[in-house]
DNA sequence: GTCTATATACCGATAGAC
DNA sequence: GTCTATCGGTATATAGAC
């Protein structure tokens, strides 16, 4: 025991791949057999070593969200004020979800199923990251630095966002196809834009501001 | 011919059905059995009208589609000014999506899976969105009240966290019980609720603004 | 712990009678 | 156009030898 979880443990490789087959067919349309064999195991040990498919999901969908608030965890302890830490709340969830490609699209799914499939492991986790981001928004509006505003509203938009604008590539792709030519910048975007471009605008959106000279006509209705 | 497409056509009846299914259980998930007898066909009569499973799928998503497209350009003919137009698109869809609980869930889906199934008359809808929105951006910036912002992640920010809000109601009902008490309006939330809270927040994002004065320090924790 | 072989069930699709 | 019956393929899961 205490044997190092490499590539060599079984068990290892077969969540890894199961989390590949999970994010890109869903858990019905994964097989089994199929990840046993790309995870170069027999389907008997499969089913000896993590158990049958829907524990196997299980795993997958708690690794997967423990990796990810790990990184969070690590980036939020240097942060300070309310600003810096929501803007290192959107790069890192950025960030993690472009490293690992299987975040957000078993995100994705779960939302699309309601969730009910989702442990009440990985749902005390979802909570404690809300938690993380509702303090940040109450610090900021005590602050005089946010506005007030909805905090679960506030923070599904913003990991929305995030997920979505991470897992549309390939659809980005077919619509520009369609919208024409190679659009400069229209498809390929690195984790640092989408959290650089998308933290601008919520950092934009939330921020307490003069009512701007009200130059002529602010509002329309 | 000519006959009223109402729950007495069965193919309506069809349509119905399978968008329910295909969102609920997405496409492998689905059953075709269940479809028909949930439509009150016989599986025979279902493969006789509409084809096999993949066209059913892609006729729902390109009835779904095409019903919130309807809406949104009905909405949009009334509106005139740019952050007008913009904030008619976020309620109107929010709305769409609302009103059909089966939007979210199939967009959702597709883009898990990269959009692979979605047929090119879907996407082509699809484009002509973005095209409406980016056209909405650029004059809004034109006439000096947006900021410059990239077009595409500012279409897909918006989307994506209208269909994540609406979809996550049964997640953020899930955290809740976690989080503990019934924290008020922590759930339900109404189209309008959505649509009010959402483009105020990307409204605000995008406005040209002057900053608010520093108070002090921001940190209270 | 590891593998083969198989039980058991289901699902998509169609043939063919009426 | 409508239905019954069924084919053929495939899926999860396990029994049992080694």
């Amino acid at each position: 025991m205490a044997r190092a979880r490499t590539d060599s443990d079984p068990r290892v490789r077969i969540l890894d791949v199961a989390a590949q087959v999970f994010a890109s067919s869903g858990f019905a349309g994964a097989r089994i057999d199929d990840i046993a064999e790309r995870a170069r195991v027999n389907k008997a040990m499969l089913y000896y070593h993590v158990g049958d498919k829907q524990a196997l999901y299980a795993a997958v969908l708690l690794q997967t969200i423990d990796h990810a608030l790990a990184r969070i965890d690590a980036a939020l302890a240097a942060a300070r004020s309310a600003e810096e830490r929501l803007r290192v709340i959107v790069s890192t969830v950025a960030a993690a979800a472009q490293e690992n490609p299987n975040f957000a699209p078993l995100m994705l799914r779960e939302l699309a199923s309601g969730g009910q499939s989702i442990p009440d492991q990985v749902v005390r986790r979802m909570a404690r990251l809300f938690r993380t981001v509702a303090e940040i928004l109450a610090d900021g509006e005590r602050a005089g630095r946010f506005r007030n505003v909805d905090p679960v509203m506030t923070h599904m938009s913003i990991m929305g966002s995030i997920i979505v604008l991470t897992a549309g590539a390939p659809i980005r792709r077919r619509i520009r196809d369609v919208v024409g030519g190679p659009r400069a910048s229209f498809v390929d975007r690195s984790a640092a834009d989408i959290a650089a471009h998308f933290s601008d605008l919520i950092l934009e959106g939330l921020q307490k501001r003069v009512p701007a000279p009200a130059r002529r006509r602010t509002r329309t209705k």
